[in-house]
DNA sequence: TGCAAAAACCGAGTAATACTCACATACCGG
DNA sequence: CCGGTATGTGAGTATTACTCGGTTTTTGCA
């Protein structure tokens, strides 16, 4: 799958490629991917239509790349955060307000983007797969902190996705639609106090259902 | 905001835009969304597009009507669910493994509407304000189990609608998009006893981050 | 039952837009 | 300096969401 249809080489390429996703992520902030037309995008970076269409074969893959522009960048955060998790070895709370955080500041960083990827856009095939990538490869990490920390019971795996497709849900709403009877802070810090409290009762066993 | 166009007064005219709307929900799951056009769906219901637009001002409130359709029916699925707790006041186990269960048998009953909503379909602000309304509706009758259980916290509506936000996207990923290494019915299970453990041991305080 | 008025239906036509292609220009290795 | 390759161009085309003037069907009522 050529997501990219030509690779920019020369150094003026990849100038013309950045000017383009730039833009793109600009109009579709501003007015909504629908409502962005391939031909605006060209205009405010300055090249042609034509141009456009060198590197990127049609208006999804173009969505397609900025993700994967953002994407990076998020795993480059979690990667930091992981490394320390990894150097400090903190207990069940503190690793669990860490992501947290991290979480948190990635969707006050670039809420534009967020709601662009997560909200306002046509999950293409392509686009669906990438984010439940991401999200995998985000489970994996969480996973090892889990056996790290004791607590990934007999299917690490399984219990580290379920965290992380929660918490990006929760985090998501907290951070960008906070309803009006609560805070956004107020949201983050329940939701602390849940993951917390879920990881330091569940213990190794399977479906442990029992609440004496 | 006039979602639809023009009310069907007569039963023919109900017909007529039921027709429309299950061509629409049709053609939606076998093609996509940007792949179907409102031509086709005027075809394959046996109208004219003129009929069509008569019901919808755009293809988005196509989309908006049949979501209106499908949350129609969860709603009664999980209001039958609640009236049964309502009734049997079962303990907090037995309330996470009902709820668990309606919602998945909700994402196993029609896939295929579900990940066209949740998925594939660019989220509209209409769509996307209705959608968080229905969590918000779903958050409610949550807050209420919730204070009967004794375990709603300071603050039921956070909490809940935290629950729901995470069991979403946790049962929409267990049911619609099980990874390759576990299976459907053991994430559930996952799932039940995460939701267990943490509604049993949080308790009444705030910020309990206590896990001695 | 006859008949206006309203409701429902029709479909060729229009405007908008994603994308192509034949060509021009800029850059690089030898 | 020069052949070849990479990059850039933009008028034009095909597709499709949506309109509008007009016809047909149903309803309410004298």
């Amino acid at each position: 799958m050529p997501q990219l249809r030509r690779q920019p080489r020369q150094t003026r390429a990849r100038a013309t490629f950045d000017a383009i996703l730039d833009a793109a992520a600009q109009l579709f902030a501003e007015h909504g991917y629908a409502a962005t037309t391939t031909n605006r995008v060209a205009e405010r970076a300055g090249v042609s239509i034509g141009s456009l269409y060198q590197y990127v074969s049609d208006k999804d893959a173009l969505l397609l790349a900025l993700a994967e522009r953002h994407l990076q960048e998020a795993a480059d955060a979690l990667s930091d955060t992981f490394r320390a998790l990894h150097r400090d070895r903190p207990d069940v709370a503190e690793t669990v307000r860490r992501l947290v955080a991290t979480l948190a500041d990635l969707h006050r960083h670039d809420p534009a983007m967020h709601r662009l990827l997560f909200d306002q856009t046509p999950r293409t095939p392509a686009l669906a797969a990438r984010l439940r990538q991401a999200q995998r490869d985000l489970g994996r990490a969480v996973a090892a902190e889990l056996i790290r920390l004791g607590v990934a019971g007999p299917h690490p795996q399984a219990r580290a996705l379920l965290l992380v497709q929660g918490l990006e849900a929760q985090v998501h709403g907290a951070v960008l639609e906070p309803p009006p009877d609560s805070s956004s802070a107020e949201l983050i810090d329940e939701l602390i106090a849940l993951w917390t409290t879920t990881l330091g009762h569940i213990g190794q066993g399977g479906a442990e259902t029992r609440i004496d």
